[in-house]
RNA sequence: GGCUUGGUAGCUCAGUGGUAGAGCAGUCGGCUGUUAACCGAUUGGUCAUAGGUUCGAAUCCUAUCCUGGCCGCCA
């Protein structure tokens, strides 16, 4: 039996043994530091020569990165180290030598096509161990909401005969002989499970075959449907705000060093503890075009300060690149050359980030400000208007010809449905979609006629309206979009473990 | 599908008409506690491919392929 870097603490001054792989190897003459990584989480094992065995230290010597062994020593207290401890080792054992490990410990020296082709590997590293430890956490929190909240999991079939909502393209399989799809979404089979046993959600992969080529866009990913019986669109935005905190709560408090090393501004999340503010679309879009402020905010404002920042950044960085440049050419010792030649390559990065800014920005501006009522918020849109809040934003109300034929019209108001929208500050915008499912059988068939969806399809769907229909409203979440947010990550190839996407079928 | 940035050593990049460069990785040596260790030395390149302009092309032009980013479609 050995023991999990995690636990240490628990082993402070006690022997234990560690099996895992050499994150990272420094040497010198009588001292080796491997910093070991086994699944739970790093830390630094001290081989001193004469504290272990002469063979012991040679094959110590061989160690490279991602070498994997077992090491016996002793857990000691050192301020130094990240967890607060390091082992002093007095024996190890190698199952197998690595040579020439490709991935270097800072990622950010390689390139995203470099990094996809070695995915394998590239989940060793640490950023990638934060990322799918938060990963974990959310999805547990997920299942904690549900599972103390009276809810049942209830899979939704992976093969489908039709496209349930009729408008994305689907991966076509064969089905013993009849084209089979696989499943965009779980909610039509949720309504009809939610009926059966209250309040349900289901849990599993979503497959898209669109050619998205975007930070936000994967084939296949994993998507949660919640579906409550004798729920209204007020209720539904109730649960997808506390569903939101606690799941984000549950992160901040179980995975504070895994948010640490990917860098997180906590404080930021922590903003999810007050009222999500709820806008309806017709007041969402006075926002986007700049006509009405929020706390004292205007949303094209904020983006023509960032055009100035940015202009400002490039500058600054700009001369700091001359200065070092002259420090480089006015001769100086090697350490500082290197050093500096390394910010000048930091440096050249950020302006080429910012020049991309300024090349969108305008655009982003042209959009927000020129947008027609009536229409559907493109992703630019959904930064800007965010931009004004620090929470989560709940957009209702929305208009019903940009929505799903499912969603239950607005009392009064037929051109409205009570669909909504979880708007993620910081631009990175829709994480969760929901409604009001339509409950009349004669409004409900008259909008599957008119979105020309094939109706025999879709007859075991109304059947639900037929015996016992009742208000019944649910929302998604696409798990991939929430552990982004969470993160604070870019692209969404990095949320998943083996991403599918337009162009990226390997490893 | 549209617009756009790039392709130079294993990796990340500089070089923009006149002899192919740096850091990291690798290899060898040094160093008594290192944190992306450090110091010294060293290996490594048909400058994406094809054609053209030129006395001379990594650099200019044309085509093709690949890549990064933004938008659209959406979760």
């Amino acid at each position: 039996m050995h023991q999990f870097i995690e636990d240490l603490a628990q082993h402070e001054g006690k022997e234990v043994t560690l099996k895992g792989w050499v994150y990272n190897a420094r040497f010198g003459k009588a001292n080796i530091f491997l910093e070991l990584r086994d699944g739970t989480g790093f830390i630094q094992c001290v081989i001193s020569q004469d504290m272990v065995s002469e063979e012991a230290f040679e094959a110590a010597k061989k160690l490279a990165r991602e070498a994997a062994l077992k090491l016996v020593g002793i857990v000691v207290k050192d301020e130094r180290q990240m967890g607060g401890f390091e082992i002093q080792v007095s024996a190890l054992e190698v199952y197998g030598y690595s040579k020439d490990y490709p991935i270097k410990v800072n990622e950010n020296e390689h390139g995203a096509r470099f990094l996809a082709d070695k995915r394998h590997l590239w989940l060793r590293s640490k950023r990638q161990w934060a990322i799918m430890r938060v990963r974990n956490e959310i999805i547990m929190a997920i299942h904690e909401f549900f599972q103390t909240n009276g809810f049942v999991q209830m899979d939704s079939p992976i093969f489908t005969g039709n496209a349930c909502e009729g408008t994305t393209e689907l991966f076509e399989t064969d089905f013993f002989g009849d084209p089979a799809y696989l499943s965009q979404s779980g909610q039509l089979y949720a309504e009809a499970t939610a009926l059966a046993m209250g309040r349900v959600y289901t849990f599993g992969p979503t497959f898209r075959a669109e050619k998205s080529d975007t930070p936000r866009h994967l084939s296949e990913f994993w998507m949660i449907e919640p579906e409550m019986a004798f729920f209204d669109l007020d209720m539904d935005m109730d649960l997808i705000e506390n569903f939101t905190k606690h799941i984000v709560n549950r992160v901040i408090k179980n995975k504070r060093v895994e948010l640490d090393t990917l860098g997180r501004d906590i404080s930021k999340l922590e903003n999810v503890n007050q009222k999500f503010p709820r806008v309806p679309y017709s007041e969402a879009v006075k926002i986007l075009r700049g006509e009405v402020e929020v706390n004292g905010k205007n949303a094209i404002a904020i983006q023509e300060q960032d055009i100035e920042d940015a202009k400002k950044g490039i500058e600054e960085k700009t001369a700091e690149i001359a200065e070092r440049e002259a420090t480089i050419k006015s001769g100086v010792k090697k350490g500082v050359r290197k050093f500096n030649e390394a910010k000048i390559i930091v440096l050249r990065g950020e302006i080429a980030e910012l020049e991309e800014k300024l090349r969108n920005l305008p655009k982003w501006i042209t959009s927000a400000k020129n947008f027609e009522m009536g229409s559907d918020f493109g992703n630019s849109d959904e930064t800007v208007l965010t931009r004004v809040f620090d929470a989560p934003v709940m957009v209702y109300n929305w208009p019903a010809k940009i929505k799903s034929f499912y969603m239950k019209e607005v009392d009064g108001n037929p051109d409205l449905v009570k669909g909504v929208d979880l708007l993620a500050p910081d631009g990175f915008g829709e994480i969760v979609g929901g409604s009001e499912r339509e409950t009349d059988l004669d409004i409900l068939v008259r909008k599957i006629k008119e979105h020309d969806l094939p109706m025999e399809a879709f007859e075991w769907y109304v059947d639900l309206r037929r015996f016992g229909s009742v208000p019944h409203s649910g929302f998604g979440l696409g798990l991939e979009r929430m552990v982004r947010w969470i993160c604070d990550i870019h692209h969404l190839r990095e949320t998943i473990p083996f991403p599918r996407r337009y162009g990226r079928l390997l490893p």
